[in-house]
DNA sequence: ATGGGTGCAAAGTGTTTGCAAGTAT
DNA sequence: ATACTTGCAAACACTTTGCACCCAT
């Protein structure tokens, strides 16, 4: 395995996921240090969040368009707004039960589980009924 | 709302994910339809199984990565080889209830929830054992 | 000094879209 | 006849990568 560096760019992405309280995009996470670090390169915020992922010191949330990122560490389950986008973690606890009862009837080994629930957020129920 | 028509194209799309006890992803499916429809075009392909989605007919799994398109209309769990790419439904319940917690909890309007176990699948067990 | 890291731009992957011609209704 | 659909290619969104230079160790 690779020997990490603590590079100065290295240390600015962790601090950004760290530092937030959504869980932004790669992208999202680029534009918003980039007005900080004007040099920063696209490339190196998507490789950093891709190795630090990888050596569990943020999470990685694969949902379908862009990736998010996430500061914790333990499994959880998300909340996602489907009109506006917004995504929250969920009140429930993360039942790793089911990881075993899985195992227990197909023979996989599993990992994880993921699970998003979609629906309106509370201010896009608002927003939606005002405009009727 | 449009009115939708009923070509060829839509038609030989529809059955090929009816057809198909798999979770193809829609480029998948226009490389092996356009084995046997030589001009089928890939817009046509994405373009109808977004239709078709909308219109509840298949159902769209948003995976990272690419999406999957499924012929099981009722809301069902799923379960993904990390290794070789596989897609399974998940024997276990759907939950639905869950879906009503949330909405107590957060005063969101949950539609539905996504949930996809991540593991090993008996295949790649066996053959990543015997590759050591 | 040395090998991992950076910035940049180009390329990759999965998907959508504008347009002119075609076709179901 | 109307307007939805198609095929095609170009465009898009998100992400990865090749390369020459840079810098943490």
């Amino acid at each position: 395995m690779k020997q990490l560096r603590n590079t100065k760019q290295r240390q600015t992405v962790l601090n950004a996921v760290l530092g937030r309280k959504d869980h932004p995009t790669a992208d999202r996470l680029y534009l918003d240090l980039r007005a900080e670090n004007p040099n920063l390169s696209r490339g190196t915020v998507y490789r950093n969040l891709n190795i630090l992922a990888e050596g569990k010191e943020i999470k990685q949330l694969k949902t379908s368009g862009a990736d998010r990122f996430d500061w914790r560490l333990e499994p959880h389950d998300h909340i996602m707004c489907t009109n506006c986008g917004a995504l929250f973690d969920s009140p429930l606890p993360y039942k790793e039960e089911l990881d075993n009862l899985i195992e227990e009837y197909t023979g996989f080994k599993i990992n994880l589980h993921r699970t998003v629930f979609e629906g309106l957020c509370p201010d896009c129920i608002r927003r939606l009924q005002s405009q009727d």
